[in-house]
DNA sequence: TTGTAAGCGTTATCAG
DNA sequence: CTGATAACGCTTACAA
């Protein structure tokens, strides 16, 4: 593999003219300029990326710590992610469990953009400190360093709750994702509060996993009750498919037995029958929006806009 | 940031002793190394992988060339490549388009996994040619240091088709796939073959584009014929499933009027009523079986295996 | 406009 | 067992 020195040697100048050439600087003279770049051709030279890295002291990897690949939510998101990075001509590194941290810390990155929830935040904050910049998604931390960006969980479920009051539902089950969860907790205080604001209360709270699994499981358990809520608003598309095919299978019509709706609007939703009403984020948008946010950083400025992906209520036939 | 040069001035001891005692190299007298070992400690000191890299010319990294991230079939074959080489300790960075020939051309990357049907073969050739492992999937080459990974579709769709003459199908047609993908291509061989093996000719072909998009079209002109076939092959899951839909709005039934099957077992598949009748692939152990050759490559070890996924029939509900 | 030389943070060779 | 010292391949003051 030739380096740099080959070609210096071979236009016959010094190591630094033809980095200078081979950089696009000014101030080298075009007929030497050419003649290193001939010579770079000719030898067919590429820089050494790993060395020019270690003297500038930045890599233009950008770190994407998941937890696993899998499911439609990350395909998407990662997409945009991948998008904006290459745009900038960032390279991205995914990466997951502890192996992430050591990038970090080895600085082989030069920022992350964390979509792993099992990285807790005392970790992170104890990374941030190193100076590296963070974007953590689905999540609040607040740090220096640390940039969160959050879906308007809670926002969103008002309105579709509203909405379906003023369709005339009267009572509301929560079909619940794990208590530890954050878009858990933040749809629920959402569904809360759009009904105090109509002065109703909860009708019923189930316990799920945001599985389509569990989300079977309660729906068999609901059959056994004999007074049932009209309305189940399911904090993730999946539990609410599953909820909705143990019910089907029991003869209990959708919609006009009981009222469904999900989040996340992934495509499955939306070839059950009937079709699943659900509240869709944009999540390739997403990841290119946060993507930017992390591009701007690196390169020194403020970031742009407030990281809100950009969520829409979208009701279909089982409601 | 502390250097290793920080840690041997605490430690009071040489640059390389403290090279070695971070290191665990033999030789280096218990009481000194713990020394450095906690003078490091304090500094939280954590080596540069960058200048290890340059040093030590490898970079523990390994590129995985996708097109897109996207659909099921990618999520997994990436999920299980992510387990493996994280397991020896490699990291993976996703890149597509000529920002992965960078990586190879810059040795960002030990070597890579090519995903991308967009990269030509001789552009692969080239990069090989510097010396370069790459591990190539669904496509043939042959090349040093160019080593490839093929599902046997031909081999399976003929189980399949075999099958399927011993239930009685006559009419078979094929919905394919991108003529120039070579999935397709080996595919169709197969379903050629089955038929000729049993003296019956392919009734109808119709150009999809693996799309459910394309299916649907398909299905809704096929509807207009008179004269249909009773077995329609897809060239894979996705065309299948959007065909099944433009017949069952069209009161179709599957599979007394036409039976139908779909390749690479996607779960959206087994969601459908009836169930689609499809060839699976485990994309995760493939993965798996791809990034374990990809790291015996890079130890200097011979690759273990024939690189051949498994595949298995899977009859549902639609034949 | 070009060349000299220092240095990025390591590892590894070779003496001691 | 430990320490100088020379790389690795590049960028970038600074000098000429």
């Amino acid at each position: 593999m030739p380096t740099i020195k080959d070609v210096a040697k071979k236009a016959g100048v010094s190591i630094s003219t033809a980095s200078y050439a081979l950089n696009d600087q000014p101030n080298v003279h075009p007929e030497t300029k050419a003649r290193i770049l001939s010579a770079a051709k000719e030898l067919s030279y590429h820089p050494h990326g790993i060395a020019r890295n270690l003297k500038k002291r930045q890599t233009k990897n950008v770190g994407v710590f998941i937890y696993a690949f899998g499911g439609p939510v990350f395909s998407e998101t990662l997409e945009g992610i991948r998008q904006t990075l290459q745009e900038h001509e960032f390279n991205i590194i995914v990466s997951s469990g502890t192996a992430s941290l050591n990038l970090l810390l080895e600085r082989q990155v030069d920022g992350a953009i964390v979509f792993d929830n099992h990285i807790s935040d005392d970790v992170l904050k104890h990374y941030a400190a190193h100076g590296m910049p963070l974007i953590v998604l689905d999540r609040l931390i607040q740090e220096e360093n640390i940039f969160t960006s959050l879906i308007e969980n809670e926002h969103l479920v008002i309105q579709l709750i509203t909405d379906m009051i003023h369709r005339g539902y009267k009572r509301f089950a929560y079909l619940a994702g794990p208590e530890t969860a954050f878009n858990n907790r933040m749809r629920f205080k959402g569904f809360e509060k759009a009904l105090k604001q109509h002065h109703l209360n909860p009708y019923d709270y189930y316990q799920g996993d945001f599985t389509i699994q569990g989300g079977y499981q309660i729906g068999k358990q609901l059959l056994k009750k004999t007074e049932r809520p009209d309305f189940i608003f399911c904090a993730n598309d999946e539990s609410a498919i599953g909820l909705m095919q143990a019910l089907k299978e029991s003869g209990i019509k959708i919609p006009q037995d009981i009222a469904i709706a999900g989040f996340d609007h992934i495509p499955l939703g939306q070839f059950m029958t009937p079709k699943l009403t659900t509240i869709g984020i944009d999540h390739q948008a997403w990841g290119r929006m946060v993507a930017k946010a992390m591009v701007d950083v690196l390169k020194g400025e403020s970031i742009k806009g407030n990281l809100k992906p950009i969520g829409k209520i979208l009701v279909k036939e089982s409601c």
